[in-house]
DNA sequence: GATGAATGAGCATTCATTCAT
DNA sequence: TATGAATGAATGCTCATTCAT
């Protein structure tokens, strides 16, 4: 029944994880970590309850994989985003444009992201996120480069860029998100561009 | 600064209000809204559980008024620091400087906003958040005035910008947080405020 | 302190206790029991919570309190709607006739003889109800001299006869309770009487 | 009598629905509704309290259901006592037996009725409780058969007679389980018979 | 592996009662 | 006497987790 790997991670059983992470992306969008209940990821996911505990080991632990699962995505999606892009201020350019894309695609990605990623600092605290330091570190790494190659200015440091990056892509999306998806996110996408590039690259 | 108890019958009403709002921001700040608990935040405040319940009408409605609190100071704050500062420049460097002050001054608000203001888009929702959105019009207002100064480029959007600008405040002072309050946030201010400021004003 | 019985029990500042057992009365009538809160009987009494403790020892007692009051004036106005009749079967037509009227008069009171005197068997059997028993003793000794004189048939037990009177009586008041005063009790008075003089007399 | 577990999933579900409405019956008889605890209700049934949620949705339709229960067992035992017998006075006979005998051999049941079909009017004018009105419906139609045959008076109106019947059984009831059933309940049921008899027939 | 009935710890909220004023 | 703010024990209900089938 199970053939080869046809699905992210690992895939035992690929069908039902997958399924149940599906479903727990949904669900944790709609209500919230703490607001959404097992047994709606089951009825969503089309699967009894006490199978989600035969693929992670806990509510916790669901959250996190599904952290781990948007980030991959994200990491990957990014890396395919920038194939055949050298110079800095384009790849900057393809980072914005990629994750409003996926947000596009998958709002119930960005929710997740931009809501449970705050959760409780005990929470976030105790689970380091590595996949999304990742990602933040990918970014981090495009800008030095440009910093090196002389596109960006030499007074920017590139890991706080890239967090204030991210912490304006995230914002927007997020009222975006509140106000239920009723405004033109390319337009947003533009103007985050438009002050991130002015904002970092040498002046002319 | 405490002016002799002259609130509601004896000094003790006043009082106990103000120390159930410090605890809850306390509270909500280490724990988030959910894993707050009631008996823990009258424990803190040195109150019975059931005082609370005189002063708020419920956990949420103690949520609402924590933001509330928050915001008023927040903004009562920028307006004093905003004060015989006329042009938008400076005025966006006070906003900056303010935000950085506020939160080190006072970390648990920070914890606060950064998290609970994310909460469960079903809680958000519903709860408007005036007091939030008047904030961010503030900031809005001087894009505004510096478009039409010329301070600022033109094509700039005020209302994105304004939220662009609360998103990078906002994530480095979560990352932060998260951290443990680990890093200079002078630090991080200067470079949101040139990544900011570059990338809004004319060019030269 | 205490001085002369102005008000009907001991009487110390009659008034408010008097308020207060009205108040009760039409609280208890309204919710029930367990479901009425002090606080609204204070508020309907115009008196501050804790000036009840100062005049009953605690909610149970202001339930035994009102149950004597009632019963009281149950048996007060029974005494002088029997004044001037002798013979029994006028005495228990009188005694039919001041149930419903006193009903009619104090909907309230029917209410709460109807509803509380039946609340649980653990807090009914604690408290023994002295005035109610007496005011059903009052009613055997008439059906008690019916029989000695020959106007009840001897089968009768004035006691089961009695119970089963105050039966009829209090299930048709409540009936008329629950259904929002919506019948004419005047009718079913005359039922009951009819029901009862032909089911106790000596047959002709 | 204990058919094969043939209930839903291994027999359990039926089983435990039973055993919660029996405890339920037993501790609302005991305590009356507003003491008894749902853990105590748990506790006998041997079942944890978070199962009794699975069948009932709240303590107020647990409530229900133990009437609606008991009524059905009522109606349907009277049912059964009436088989065979045409004659409505021998009908009325055997109503007041059936009644004495159900309460005879459950007491707890007769409890219920007696104390909690009385409660706080709000909560009993809310639920209509049909399967009682049901009860009174058939007993009228014997009472109305028998005016119809000339066994009962003309002048006997059948929903009132009725009524005031149970009134009468009732409160007998209640009395012998207030007394701690200290008293022969036969002697009494006979007294009502001939109380109810000799009130209703046609004179001879 | 899959199921879902059963479990029971956990928590917000209520409200009778107290007591400083 | 009278007040009403403060108290904190008490309890209905939820839901993550387990485990017999």
């Amino acid at each position: 029944m199970e053939q080869g790997k046809t699905t992210i991670r690992g895939g035992r059983s690929g069908d039902k994880r997958e399924r149940i992470l599906r479903a727990a992306i949904q669900v944790f969008a709609e209500k919230g970590f703490f607001q959404a209940k097992i047994s709606e990821i089951a009825t969503v996911a089309e699967v009894a309850d006490g199978t989600i505990y035969l693929y992670f080991d806990n509510k916790d632990d669901l959250l996190i994989q599904v952290f781990e699962e948007i980030m991959v995505r994200f990491i990957e999606g990014l890396k395919v985003a920038l194939e055949g892009s050298e110079e800095a201020s384009d790849r900057i350019r393809r980072v914005i444009e990629h994750h409003f894309s996926m947000v596009e695609a998958h709002p119930d990605i960005a929710a997740v992201i931009a809501v449970e990623l705050r959760q409780s600092p005990k929470f976030m605290k105790e689970y380091k996120n590595p996949k999304f330091a990742q990602y933040m570190r990918s970014i981090a790494a495009i800008i030095e480069e440009g910093v090196r190659m002389g596109t960006f200015r030499g007074d920017v440091d590139p890991i706080i860029a890239a967090r204030a990056l991210f912490g304006m892509l995230d914002e927007v999306v997020l009222s975006w998100v509140l106000v239920g998806r009723r405004f033109d996110l390319r337009h947003s996408a533009e103007q985050v561009r438009i002050i991130f590039m002015h904002g970092t690259r040498t002046s002319t």
